[in-house]
DNA sequence: CGCTGGCCTTGACCTACATCAACGACCGCG
DNA sequence: CGCGGTCGTTGATGTAGGTCAAGGCCAGCG
Protein backbone atom coordinates (compact mmCIF):
# COMPACT_ATOMS: atom_id res chain seq x y z
CA UNK A 1 0.00 0.00 0.00
CA UNK A 2 1.37 3.44 -1.12
CA UNK A 3 2.29 6.22 0.89
CA UNK A 4 -0.50 8.33 -0.58
CA UNK A 5 -3.16 6.00 -0.30
CA UNK A 6 -2.30 5.58 3.54
CA UNK A 7 -2.97 8.83 3.85
CA UNK A 8 -6.31 9.08 1.95
CA UNK A 9 -7.78 6.73 4.01
CA UNK A 10 -6.81 8.64 6.72
CA UNK A 11 -8.47 11.33 5.51
CA UNK A 12 -11.77 9.26 4.66
CA UNK A 13 -11.62 7.53 8.26
CA UNK A 14 -12.99 10.88 9.83
CA UNK A 15 -16.65 10.80 11.05
CA UNK A 16 -17.98 13.47 8.79
CA UNK A 17 -19.43 13.83 5.33
CA UNK A 18 -16.30 14.20 2.93
CA UNK A 19 -16.69 16.06 -0.33
CA UNK A 20 -17.04 14.28 -3.83
CA UNK A 21 -15.49 11.18 -4.35
CA UNK A 22 -13.78 11.47 -8.19
CA UNK A 23 -16.12 10.26 -10.66
CA UNK A 24 -18.90 10.44 -8.91
CA UNK A 25 -21.44 13.21 -10.10
CA UNK A 26 -22.22 16.39 -8.24
CA UNK A 27 -25.09 15.46 -7.30
CA UNK A 28 -23.21 13.33 -4.23
CA UNK A 29 -21.20 15.84 -3.76
CA UNK A 30 -21.06 16.26 0.12
CA UNK A 31 -20.32 19.92 0.64
CA UNK A 32 -22.34 21.08 -2.35
CA UNK A 33 -24.87 22.78 -0.03
CA UNK A 34 -22.26 24.66 0.69
CA UNK A 35 -20.48 25.64 -2.45
CA UNK A 36 -21.05 27.79 -4.91
CA UNK A 37 -23.06 25.30 -6.81
CA UNK A 38 -26.04 25.02 -4.00
CA UNK A 39 -28.20 27.34 -5.71
CA UNK A 40 -28.30 25.26 -8.75
CA UNK A 41 -31.43 22.76 -10.50
CA UNK A 42 -30.18 19.66 -11.45
CA UNK A 43 -29.81 20.55 -15.28
CA UNK A 44 -28.33 23.25 -14.70
CA UNK A 45 -25.92 21.45 -12.35
CA UNK A 46 -25.04 18.85 -14.64
CA UNK A 47 -23.99 21.38 -17.19
CA UNK A 48 -21.49 23.10 -15.04
CA UNK A 49 -20.03 19.61 -13.60
CA UNK A 50 -19.64 18.42 -17.49
CA UNK A 51 -17.01 21.76 -17.50
CA UNK A 52 -15.28 20.51 -14.39
CA UNK A 53 -12.26 18.40 -13.41
CA UNK A 54 -11.33 16.32 -10.15
CA UNK A 55 -8.34 17.46 -9.19
CA UNK A 56 -6.28 15.74 -5.75
CA UNK A 57 -3.14 16.65 -4.08
CA UNK A 58 -1.17 15.34 -1.27
CA UNK A 59 0.42 17.76 1.44
CA UNK A 60 2.15 20.69 0.71
CA UNK A 61 1.80 20.10 -3.31
CA UNK A 62 1.39 23.85 -4.80
CA UNK A 63 -1.96 24.24 -6.50
CA UNK A 64 -1.06 27.43 -8.20
CA UNK A 65 1.81 30.29 -7.60
CA UNK A 66 1.20 33.69 -7.45
CA UNK A 67 1.31 36.22 -10.47
CA UNK A 68 0.45 33.11 -12.74
CA UNK A 69 -2.26 33.18 -15.35
CA UNK A 70 -5.27 32.93 -13.70
CA UNK A 71 -6.60 30.01 -15.72
CA UNK A 72 -9.05 27.79 -13.65
CA UNK A 73 -10.87 28.38 -10.68
CA UNK A 74 -11.45 25.93 -7.32
CA UNK A 75 -13.87 24.18 -5.20
CA UNK A 76 -12.59 22.73 -2.12
CA UNK A 77 -14.49 19.50 -1.96
CA UNK A 78 -12.10 17.73 0.72
CA UNK A 79 -9.01 18.73 2.94
CA UNK A 80 -7.64 22.01 3.94
CA UNK A 81 -5.58 24.63 1.68
CA UNK A 82 -3.70 27.53 2.57
CA UNK A 83 -3.10 30.42 0.08
CA UNK A 84 -0.20 32.75 0.99
CA UNK A 85 1.55 36.11 -0.47
CA UNK A 86 5.52 35.97 -0.59
CA UNK A 87 7.62 39.28 -0.01
CA UNK A 88 11.01 39.14 -2.11
CA UNK A 89 12.62 38.29 0.82
CA UNK A 90 10.75 35.32 1.27
CA UNK A 91 8.78 36.69 4.42
CA UNK A 92 5.01 34.97 3.72
CA UNK A 93 1.79 36.13 4.81
CA UNK A 94 -0.71 33.35 5.16
CA UNK A 95 -4.29 35.03 3.91
CA UNK A 96 -6.70 32.08 4.90
CA UNK A 97 -7.00 28.76 5.14
CA UNK A 98 -9.38 26.79 2.92
CA UNK A 99 -12.20 24.26 3.87
CA UNK A 100 -14.19 21.76 1.74
CA UNK A 101 -16.98 24.10 0.40
CA UNK A 102 -14.55 27.42 -0.32
CA UNK A 103 -14.32 28.98 -3.38
CA UNK A 104 -10.91 29.83 -4.96
CA UNK A 105 -9.07 31.46 -7.84
CA UNK A 106 -11.45 34.96 -7.67
CA UNK A 107 -8.71 37.00 -9.71
CA UNK A 108 -9.20 40.64 -10.32
CA UNK A 109 -6.55 41.01 -13.99
CA UNK A 110 -5.99 37.50 -15.68
CA UNK A 111 -3.22 36.72 -13.12
CA UNK A 112 -3.46 34.58 -9.87
CA UNK A 113 -3.53 37.23 -6.88
CA UNK A 114 -1.75 34.70 -4.33
CA UNK A 115 -0.27 31.28 -4.11
CA UNK A 116 -2.15 28.44 -3.11
CA UNK A 117 -0.76 24.85 -1.42
CA UNK A 118 -2.30 21.89 0.13
CA UNK A 119 -2.13 21.82 3.68
CA UNK A 120 -3.77 18.15 3.93
CA UNK A 121 -4.51 15.75 1.32
CA UNK A 122 -7.01 17.48 -0.42
CA UNK A 123 -9.98 17.30 -3.57
CA UNK A 124 -11.22 19.83 -5.71
CA UNK A 125 -13.71 20.23 -8.88
CA UNK A 126 -11.53 22.69 -11.36
CA UNK A 127 -13.05 24.66 -13.71
CA UNK A 128 -11.83 26.11 -16.62
CA UNK A 129 -12.04 30.04 -15.77
CA UNK A 130 -13.81 31.21 -18.87
CA UNK A 131 -15.96 28.55 -19.15
CA UNK A 132 -17.32 29.52 -15.76
CA UNK A 133 -17.54 33.10 -16.11
CA UNK A 134 -19.62 32.25 -19.48
CA UNK A 135 -22.00 29.72 -16.78
CA UNK A 136 -21.98 32.67 -14.83
CA UNK A 137 -23.39 34.90 -16.99
CA UNK A 138 -26.13 32.52 -18.55
CA UNK A 139 -27.14 31.93 -14.86
CA UNK A 140 -27.31 34.97 -12.88
CA UNK A 141 -28.51 33.27 -9.61
CA UNK A 142 -24.48 31.86 -9.80
CA UNK A 143 -23.12 35.26 -10.01
CA UNK A 144 -25.61 36.19 -6.83
CA UNK A 145 -24.50 33.11 -5.11
CA UNK A 146 -20.74 34.23 -5.73
CA UNK A 147 -21.33 37.53 -4.73
CA UNK A 148 -22.29 36.75 -1.80
CA UNK A 149 -19.23 34.01 -1.08
CA UNK A 150 -17.53 37.19 -2.25
CA UNK A 151 -19.05 39.30 0.47
CA UNK A 152 -18.37 37.14 3.17
CA UNK A 153 -14.67 36.74 2.90
CA UNK A 154 -14.40 40.32 2.12
CA UNK A 155 -16.35 40.01 6.03
CA UNK A 156 -13.47 37.66 7.00
CA UNK A 157 -10.59 39.58 5.40
CA UNK A 158 -11.48 42.62 7.74
CA UNK A 159 -11.88 40.79 10.57
CA UNK A 160 -8.25 39.42 9.80
CA UNK A 161 -7.06 42.73 9.50
CA UNK A 162 -8.00 43.24 13.32
CA UNK A 163 -6.04 40.19 14.53
CA UNK A 164 -3.22 41.04 12.52
CA UNK A 165 -3.14 44.82 13.50
CA UNK A 166 -4.79 45.35 16.42
CA UNK A 167 -4.21 42.13 18.51
CA UNK A 168 -1.61 40.44 20.90
CA UNK A 169 -0.18 37.23 20.66
CA UNK A 170 -2.47 35.55 23.04
CA UNK A 171 -5.69 36.99 21.38
CA UNK A 172 -4.39 36.22 18.19
CA UNK A 173 -4.17 32.77 19.28
CA UNK A 174 -7.35 32.41 20.90
CA UNK A 175 -8.85 33.73 18.02
CA UNK A 176 -7.72 31.79 15.72
CA UNK A 177 -8.62 28.36 17.55
CA UNK A 178 -12.36 30.15 17.72
CA UNK A 179 -12.22 30.81 14.11
CA UNK A 180 -11.47 27.49 13.33
CA UNK A 181 -14.24 25.90 15.48
CA UNK A 182 -16.97 28.50 13.88
CA UNK A 183 -15.93 27.22 10.60
CA UNK A 184 -15.59 23.56 11.43
CA UNK A 185 -19.80 23.87 13.08
CA UNK A 186 -20.56 25.68 9.78
CA UNK A 187 -19.50 22.64 8.02
CA UNK A 188 -20.45 20.32 10.20
CA UNK A 189 -17.74 19.12 11.60
CA UNK A 190 -16.79 18.31 15.20
CA UNK A 191 -16.06 21.55 16.78
CA UNK A 192 -14.22 20.70 20.00
CA UNK A 193 -12.09 19.46 19.98
CA UNK A 194 -11.22 21.30 16.95
CA UNK A 195 -8.98 20.24 14.27
CA UNK A 196 -5.51 21.81 13.54
CA UNK A 197 -4.31 20.89 10.24
CA UNK A 198 -1.91 23.55 9.80
CA UNK A 199 1.76 23.28 11.12
CA UNK A 200 3.13 26.22 13.61
CA UNK A 201 4.96 27.82 11.03
CA UNK A 202 1.84 28.19 8.87
CA UNK A 203 -0.26 29.66 11.79
CA UNK A 204 2.87 31.90 12.52
CA UNK A 205 2.37 32.91 9.17
CA UNK A 206 -1.26 33.44 9.09
CA UNK A 207 -0.84 35.66 12.22
CA UNK A 208 1.89 37.92 12.15
CA UNK A 209 4.11 35.57 14.56
CA UNK A 210 7.07 33.16 14.50
CA UNK A 211 6.47 29.60 15.29
CA UNK A 212 8.35 30.05 18.48
CA UNK A 213 5.64 32.44 19.67
CA UNK A 214 2.88 30.28 18.15
CA UNK A 215 4.45 27.45 20.14
CA UNK A 216 5.08 29.56 23.32
CA UNK A 217 1.84 30.88 23.19
CA UNK A 218 0.18 27.36 22.76
CA UNK A 219 1.66 26.06 25.88
CA UNK A 220 0.50 29.43 27.87
CA UNK A 221 -2.76 28.54 26.80
CA UNK A 222 -2.64 25.37 27.96
CA UNK A 223 -0.68 25.97 31.10
CA UNK A 224 -3.72 28.55 32.10
CA UNK A 225 -6.00 25.72 30.97
CA UNK A 226 -8.03 27.44 28.33
CA UNK A 227 -7.51 24.64 25.97
CA UNK A 228 -5.78 21.17 25.82
CA UNK A 229 -3.28 19.79 23.56
CA UNK A 230 -4.00 16.50 22.03
CA UNK A 231 -2.34 14.15 19.20
CA UNK A 232 -2.76 14.56 15.81
CA UNK A 233 -3.21 18.04 15.61
CA UNK A 234 -6.57 18.39 17.53
CA UNK A 235 -6.69 21.15 20.70
CA UNK A 236 -10.12 21.18 22.70
CA UNK A 237 -11.52 23.97 23.68
CA UNK A 238 -11.69 23.52 27.49
CA UNK A 239 -12.91 27.19 28.55
CA UNK A 240 -15.17 28.20 25.39
CA UNK A 241 -16.28 31.56 27.56
CA UNK A 242 -12.89 32.20 28.51
CA UNK A 243 -11.48 32.17 25.11
CA UNK A 244 -13.52 34.26 23.76
CA UNK A 245 -12.77 36.77 26.34
CA UNK A 246 -8.72 36.32 25.87
CA UNK A 247 -10.06 36.86 22.15
CA UNK A 248 -11.18 40.04 22.44
CA UNK A 249 -8.99 41.40 25.16
CA UNK A 250 -11.27 41.74 27.81
CA UNK B 1 -20.76 82.62 5.39
CA UNK B 2 -21.10 79.17 7.50
CA UNK B 3 -17.85 77.14 8.62
CA UNK B 4 -19.47 74.35 6.61
CA UNK B 5 -19.46 76.39 3.54
CA UNK B 6 -15.76 77.50 3.60
CA UNK B 7 -14.93 73.71 3.80
CA UNK B 8 -17.06 73.06 0.91
CA UNK B 9 -15.46 75.36 -1.42
CA UNK B 10 -12.46 73.85 0.34
CA UNK B 11 -13.08 71.02 -1.57
CA UNK B 12 -14.27 72.36 -4.79
CA UNK B 13 -10.95 74.01 -5.06
CA UNK B 14 -8.96 70.86 -5.64
CA UNK B 15 -7.94 71.19 -9.32
CA UNK B 16 -9.58 67.83 -9.95
CA UNK B 17 -12.69 66.99 -11.27
CA UNK B 18 -15.39 66.37 -8.46
CA UNK B 19 -18.01 63.93 -7.85
CA UNK B 20 -21.55 64.92 -8.57
CA UNK B 21 -23.10 67.95 -7.72
CA UNK B 22 -26.55 67.61 -5.09
CA UNK B 23 -29.87 67.82 -7.69
CA UNK B 24 -27.72 67.56 -10.81
CA UNK B 25 -28.19 63.78 -12.71
CA UNK B 26 -26.03 61.16 -12.36
CA UNK B 27 -25.58 61.76 -16.04
CA UNK B 28 -23.29 64.80 -15.09
CA UNK B 29 -21.60 62.91 -12.35
CA UNK B 30 -17.38 63.13 -12.62
CA UNK B 31 -16.84 59.46 -11.10
CA UNK B 32 -19.80 57.90 -12.79
CA UNK B 33 -16.99 55.75 -15.08
CA UNK B 34 -15.29 54.59 -12.19
CA UNK B 35 -18.40 53.88 -9.73
CA UNK B 36 -21.19 50.99 -9.72
CA UNK B 37 -23.26 52.45 -12.78
CA UNK B 38 -20.62 52.91 -14.71
CA UNK B 39 -22.43 50.06 -16.63
CA UNK B 40 -25.64 51.39 -17.23
CA UNK B 41 -27.44 52.39 -20.21
CA UNK B 42 -28.72 55.78 -20.17
CA UNK B 43 -32.43 54.86 -19.49
CA UNK B 44 -31.25 52.17 -16.76
CA UNK B 45 -29.13 54.96 -14.99
CA UNK B 46 -31.54 56.92 -14.62
CA UNK B 47 -34.02 54.28 -12.93
CA UNK B 48 -30.81 54.07 -10.49
CA UNK B 49 -30.60 57.24 -10.23
CA UNK B 50 -34.34 57.57 -9.06
CA UNK B 51 -33.56 55.39 -6.05
CA UNK B 52 -30.68 57.54 -5.08
CA UNK B 53 -30.32 60.19 -2.48
CA UNK B 54 -27.35 62.30 -2.31
CA UNK B 55 -25.75 62.95 1.25
CA UNK B 56 -22.98 65.26 2.50
CA UNK B 57 -20.62 64.93 5.45
CA UNK B 58 -18.59 67.04 7.36
CA UNK B 59 -15.06 65.81 8.38
CA UNK B 60 -15.35 63.53 11.22
CA UNK B 61 -19.18 62.86 10.72
CA UNK B 62 -20.25 58.98 11.33
CA UNK B 63 -22.07 57.91 8.05
CA UNK B 64 -23.11 54.89 9.97
CA UNK B 65 -21.66 52.09 13.09
CA UNK B 66 -20.92 48.03 12.53
CA UNK B 67 -23.47 45.90 13.85
CA UNK B 68 -26.00 48.88 12.91
CA UNK B 69 -29.17 47.49 10.55
CA UNK B 70 -27.67 47.77 7.11
CA UNK B 71 -30.30 49.73 5.33
CA UNK B 72 -28.80 51.34 2.92
CA UNK B 73 -25.29 51.01 0.38
CA UNK B 74 -23.31 54.07 -0.79
CA UNK B 75 -20.96 55.46 -3.61
CA UNK B 76 -18.40 57.69 -2.61
CA UNK B 77 -18.77 60.37 -5.04
CA UNK B 78 -16.53 63.48 -3.74
CA UNK B 79 -14.08 63.25 -0.46
CA UNK B 80 -12.58 60.51 1.37
CA UNK B 81 -13.76 58.44 4.29
CA UNK B 82 -12.52 55.38 6.17
CA UNK B 83 -14.10 52.28 7.55
CA UNK B 84 -12.86 50.81 10.88
CA UNK B 85 -13.69 47.92 13.49
CA UNK B 86 -13.52 48.58 17.45
CA UNK B 87 -12.40 45.93 19.81
CA UNK B 88 -14.04 46.39 23.01
CA UNK B 89 -11.48 48.29 25.15
CA UNK B 90 -10.88 50.69 22.49
CA UNK B 91 -8.17 49.53 20.05
CA UNK B 92 -9.26 50.72 16.71
CA UNK B 93 -8.50 48.90 12.92
CA UNK B 94 -9.23 51.09 10.18
CA UNK B 95 -9.65 48.68 7.57
CA UNK B 96 -10.05 50.82 4.65
CA UNK B 97 -9.80 54.47 3.18
CA UNK B 98 -12.39 55.33 0.75
CA UNK B 99 -12.51 57.68 -2.47
CA UNK B 100 -14.44 59.03 -5.14
CA UNK B 101 -15.95 56.23 -7.12
CA UNK B 102 -15.65 53.62 -4.14
CA UNK B 103 -19.18 51.68 -3.57
CA UNK B 104 -19.52 51.22 0.34
CA UNK B 105 -21.95 48.82 2.16
CA UNK B 106 -22.30 45.46 1.18
CA UNK B 107 -22.74 43.29 4.09
CA UNK B 108 -22.82 39.78 4.47
CA UNK B 109 -25.76 39.56 6.56
CA UNK B 110 -28.66 42.18 7.44
CA UNK B 111 -25.77 44.44 9.56
CA UNK B 112 -22.74 46.36 8.55
CA UNK B 113 -19.40 44.96 9.71
CA UNK B 114 -18.19 47.90 10.19
CA UNK B 115 -17.91 51.58 11.02
CA UNK B 116 -18.00 54.23 8.43
CA UNK B 117 -16.77 58.33 8.80
CA UNK B 118 -16.12 61.01 6.86
CA UNK B 119 -12.39 61.96 6.63
CA UNK B 120 -13.04 64.89 4.28
CA UNK B 121 -16.13 66.81 3.42
CA UNK B 122 -17.95 64.15 1.39
CA UNK B 123 -20.70 63.89 -0.88
CA UNK B 124 -22.18 60.12 -1.08
CA UNK B 125 -25.38 58.49 -3.46
CA UNK B 126 -27.17 56.59 -0.89
CA UNK B 127 -29.13 53.79 -2.06
CA UNK B 128 -31.89 51.70 0.30
CA UNK B 129 -30.40 47.95 0.23
CA UNK B 130 -33.74 46.44 -0.56
CA UNK B 131 -33.84 48.53 -4.19
CA UNK B 132 -30.56 48.36 -5.28
CA UNK B 133 -30.47 44.35 -4.55
CA UNK B 134 -33.81 43.98 -6.86
CA UNK B 135 -32.19 46.38 -9.43
CA UNK B 136 -29.05 43.70 -9.09
CA UNK B 137 -31.57 40.64 -10.14
CA UNK B 138 -33.17 42.78 -12.83
CA UNK B 139 -29.41 44.08 -14.83
CA UNK B 140 -27.13 41.19 -14.23
CA UNK B 141 -24.31 43.12 -15.62
CA UNK B 142 -24.91 45.59 -12.36
CA UNK B 143 -24.05 42.05 -10.44
CA UNK B 144 -21.35 41.61 -12.94
CA UNK B 145 -19.78 44.67 -11.66
CA UNK B 146 -20.16 44.16 -8.55
CA UNK B 147 -18.12 41.16 -8.27
CA UNK B 148 -15.91 42.29 -10.09
CA UNK B 149 -15.37 45.22 -7.46
CA UNK B 150 -15.42 43.12 -4.72
CA UNK B 151 -12.39 40.88 -6.85
CA UNK B 152 -10.43 44.25 -6.45
CA UNK B 153 -11.24 44.68 -2.76
CA UNK B 154 -10.29 41.24 -1.82
CA UNK B 155 -6.99 41.45 -3.52
CA UNK B 156 -6.55 44.80 -1.70
CA UNK B 157 -7.55 43.16 1.92
CA UNK B 158 -4.99 40.27 0.99
CA UNK B 159 -2.49 42.83 0.08
CA UNK B 160 -3.48 45.01 3.23
CA UNK B 161 -2.78 41.69 5.32
CA UNK B 162 1.16 41.37 4.13
CA UNK B 163 1.28 44.71 5.16
CA UNK B 164 -0.38 43.92 8.49
CA UNK B 165 1.63 40.83 8.93
CA UNK B 166 5.13 41.09 7.34
CA UNK B 167 6.18 44.39 6.73
CA UNK B 168 8.01 46.91 9.17
CA UNK B 169 7.21 50.16 10.04
CA UNK B 170 9.07 51.99 7.28
CA UNK B 171 8.15 49.47 5.33
CA UNK B 172 4.11 49.74 5.66
CA UNK B 173 4.56 53.28 5.20
CA UNK B 174 6.32 53.47 2.03
CA UNK B 175 3.55 51.10 0.96
CA UNK B 176 0.88 53.22 2.09
CA UNK B 177 2.14 56.20 0.48
CA UNK B 178 2.97 54.47 -3.02
CA UNK B 179 -0.82 53.12 -2.75
CA UNK B 180 -2.46 56.48 -2.32
CA UNK B 181 -0.41 57.55 -5.28
CA UNK B 182 -1.75 54.48 -7.05
CA UNK B 183 -5.02 55.18 -5.95
CA UNK B 184 -5.07 58.93 -7.09
CA UNK B 185 -3.73 57.83 -10.52
CA UNK B 186 -6.52 55.89 -10.79
CA UNK B 187 -9.06 58.31 -10.28
CA UNK B 188 -7.22 60.49 -12.81
CA UNK B 189 -5.69 62.69 -10.06
CA UNK B 190 -2.48 63.79 -9.45
CA UNK B 191 -0.09 61.30 -7.71
CA UNK B 192 2.81 63.24 -7.04
CA UNK B 193 2.64 64.86 -4.67
CA UNK B 194 0.18 62.58 -3.68
CA UNK B 195 -2.82 64.09 -1.22
CA UNK B 196 -2.87 62.12 2.37
CA UNK B 197 -6.00 63.61 3.72
CA UNK B 198 -6.64 61.42 6.96
CA UNK B 199 -4.82 62.25 10.26
CA UNK B 200 -1.55 60.44 11.80
CA UNK B 201 -3.91 58.36 14.02
CA UNK B 202 -5.86 57.57 11.27
CA UNK B 203 -2.87 55.95 9.25
CA UNK B 204 -1.44 54.31 12.30
CA UNK B 205 -4.91 52.79 12.85
CA UNK B 206 -4.61 51.76 9.20
CA UNK B 207 -1.06 50.06 9.06
CA UNK B 208 -1.40 48.46 13.43
CA UNK B 209 1.24 51.15 14.14
CA UNK B 210 1.05 54.00 16.86
CA UNK B 211 0.53 57.69 16.12
CA UNK B 212 4.03 58.39 17.06
CA UNK B 213 5.41 55.55 15.28
CA UNK B 214 4.27 56.80 11.92
CA UNK B 215 5.02 60.45 12.71
CA UNK B 216 8.87 59.47 13.42
CA UNK B 217 8.81 56.90 10.29
CA UNK B 218 7.58 60.13 8.13
CA UNK B 219 10.43 61.88 9.34
CA UNK B 220 12.80 59.65 9.01
CA UNK B 221 11.53 59.04 5.31
CA UNK B 222 11.90 63.20 4.95
CA UNK B 223 15.52 62.60 6.78
CA UNK B 224 16.50 59.87 3.84
CA UNK B 225 15.00 62.01 1.04
CA UNK B 226 12.87 59.99 -0.58
CA UNK B 227 9.81 61.81 0.31
CA UNK B 228 9.15 65.59 1.16
CA UNK B 229 6.59 66.72 3.60
CA UNK B 230 4.38 69.85 1.94
CA UNK B 231 1.54 71.52 3.65
CA UNK B 232 -2.17 71.03 3.63
CA UNK B 233 -2.01 67.02 4.01
CA UNK B 234 0.35 66.64 1.14
CA UNK B 235 3.76 64.61 0.53
CA UNK B 236 5.66 64.70 -2.55
CA UNK B 237 7.53 61.42 -3.87
CA UNK B 238 10.97 62.73 -4.12
CA UNK B 239 11.89 59.22 -5.42
CA UNK B 240 9.81 57.21 -5.76
CA UNK B 241 12.10 54.06 -6.77
CA UNK B 242 13.49 54.19 -3.32
CA UNK B 243 10.20 54.27 -2.10
CA UNK B 244 9.12 50.68 -3.83
CA UNK B 245 12.57 49.61 -3.39
CA UNK B 246 11.83 50.52 0.50
CA UNK B 247 8.03 48.83 0.90
CA UNK B 248 9.01 45.34 -0.35
CA UNK B 249 11.91 45.58 2.16
CA UNK B 250 14.92 45.63 -0.16
C1' DC C 1 15.75 -1.39 15.43
C1' DG C 2 18.56 2.46 15.41
C1' DC C 3 19.18 6.58 12.25
C1' DT C 4 17.62 10.77 10.20
C1' DG C 5 15.01 14.75 9.31
C1' DG C 6 10.87 17.26 10.18
C1' DC C 7 8.31 19.58 13.57
C1' DC C 8 7.65 21.35 18.01
C1' DT C 9 9.18 23.20 22.32
C1' DT C 10 11.99 25.75 25.52
C1' DG C 11 15.58 29.00 27.04
C1' DA C 12 18.52 33.29 26.80
C1' DC C 13 18.95 37.45 24.80
C1' DC C 14 17.82 41.55 21.87
C1' DT C 15 15.35 45.08 19.24
C1' DA C 16 11.48 47.42 17.03
C1' DC C 17 7.90 49.51 18.41
C1' DA C 18 4.75 50.93 22.30
C1' DT C 19 4.19 53.88 26.12
C1' DC C 20 4.54 57.99 28.73
C1' DA C 21 5.53 62.70 28.67
C1' DA C 22 6.53 67.23 27.01
C1' DC C 23 6.23 70.73 23.74
C1' DG C 24 5.49 73.36 19.34
C1' DA C 25 2.45 74.70 15.39
C1' DC C 26 -1.78 75.86 13.89
C1' DC C 27 -6.54 77.57 14.00
C1' DG C 28 -10.99 78.98 15.22
C1' DC C 29 -12.89 81.77 18.89
C1' DG C 30 -13.84 85.01 22.60
C1' DC D 1 -4.82 89.63 20.13
C1' DG D 2 -4.46 86.23 23.43
C1' DC D 3 -6.59 81.64 24.63
C1' DG D 4 -7.54 76.73 24.42
C1' DG D 5 -7.89 72.61 21.81
C1' DT D 6 -6.29 69.52 18.34
C1' DC D 7 -2.64 67.54 15.89
C1' DG D 8 2.01 66.56 15.00
C1' DT D 9 6.73 65.99 16.53
C1' DT D 10 10.39 64.57 19.55
C1' DG D 11 12.63 62.38 23.61
C1' DA D 12 13.21 58.81 27.37
C1' DT D 13 12.06 54.43 28.80
C1' DG D 14 9.64 49.84 28.82
C1' DT D 15 8.21 45.42 26.84
C1' DA D 16 6.07 42.02 23.65
C1' DG D 17 7.62 39.37 20.62
C1' DG D 18 11.60 38.41 17.44
C1' DT D 19 16.11 36.00 16.99
C1' DC D 20 19.42 32.60 17.90
C1' DA D 21 20.43 28.26 19.77
C1' DA D 22 19.65 23.74 21.71
C1' DG D 23 17.13 19.64 22.48
C1' DG D 24 12.93 16.59 22.39
C1' DC D 25 9.57 13.88 19.91
C1' DC D 26 8.03 11.04 16.34
C1' DA D 27 7.46 8.92 11.75
C1' DG D 28 9.56 6.89 7.91
C1' DC D 29 13.44 4.34 6.25
C1' DG D 30 17.55 1.71 5.65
Amino acid sequence: MSSFEVKNLKELATPVPRGAVPGQPCGACAVRHMALCAVLEPDELSEMSSMSTSIELCPGDPLFDEAEPAEHMFNVTAGSMKIYKLLADGRRQVTGFLFPGDFLGLAHDSTYAYSAEAVTHVTLCRFPRRKLEGLLHRFPKLETRLLSMAGHELAAAQEQMVVLGRKTAKEKIASFLLSLGRQAARRGQNDNPVAVPMSRADIGDYLGLTTETVSRTFTQLKSSGVIRLLSAGKVELVDRDGLEALAEGL
